[in-house]
DNA sequence: ATATTTGCAAATTCTTTGCAACTTA
DNA sequence: TAAGTTGCAAAGAATTTGCAAATAT
């Protein structure tokens, strides 16, 4: 709750780590956009605007986001991760599609509830859940 | 269906692929454990049984059986795949623990329909669902 | 000042591939 | 014996890491 409304600043501040220049521009970008990308399309985007922040960097702050609960790495193809950030729109699954890669989001509560309980059912505290549906798409042909 | 029925044996013999010494030792331990495994840890069983199967052929059959339908890949963690064989242990999900790295199954077929539902919805038509539900187990210290 | 962070390039890790030798049907 | 398969070692792809130089507090 408090969490939900922790800037990345003060998470950074709160264990000094360092607002740079780098971080700044990354985490601009991953803010900037509410679609999923991979490692290297962030340092593409940013590239693409002159600003030129190095792969190593990039990965470590996009661990960084992700340690903070800033961002969500996901895994929808085996390969790179993809990540998103997860301003106003946590809890919510994948729709994959396997001919055009496109991915939908899309929320059940009520599935989810039902696999929580399973979950606590056998003594699992739940962190979070992943749940990827891969298929065809009709409309992304 | 019909494919439930289908052996391996059939699988290879039908499409011009033959059953080899190699693969007869990887199938034979691929459907000895209930267990999950990386392609790693299965020439490690075979090793310790004085089978030695190259790393390479490993990855090849694995895939062989994925594509057959007889194994599935999971993606418990970031980095190696799990495999796990899908004899008579069809649509379930996972729990894994991020403390003891172990993984429980469960089902919930009321959960599958609803997520089913929804895809279907939305013109999706679903080929698999991947459902991971990462937490710590209390059982599991 | 001084501890953190960056960028680079090298190192890792997992998986795939090319190819000559070897099996299987 | 013709076509599929293996093993090896090299190639790939994605991510991580060591370290000296740069930067934030």
């Amino acid at each position: 709750m408090k969490k939900e409304l922790e800037t990345v600043e003060q998470y950074l501040k709160g264990r000094d780590f360092r607002l740079t220049q780098p971080r700044r521009k990354i985490i601009e970008a991953v803010f900037a956009t509410h679609d999923h990308f991979t490692a290297d399309e962030l340092r593409a985007m940013l590239s693409q605007k002159g600003e030129k922040v190095s792969t190593a960097t990039v990965y470590r702050t996009l661990s960084l986001l992700c340690d903070g609960g800033f961002v969500e790495a996901l895994d929808l193809d085996r390969g790179q991760l993809h990540y998103e950030h997860v301003l106003g729109h946590k809890n919510h699954f994948h729709l994959i599609c396997s001919d055009s890669g496109k991915v939908i989001e899309f929320r059940s509560p009520s599935a989810e509830k039902t696999i929580r309980r399973i979950a606590r059912a056998r003594g699992f505290e739940v962190n979070s859940i992943s749940l990827r549906v891969f298929g065809r798409g009709r409309a992304c042909k």
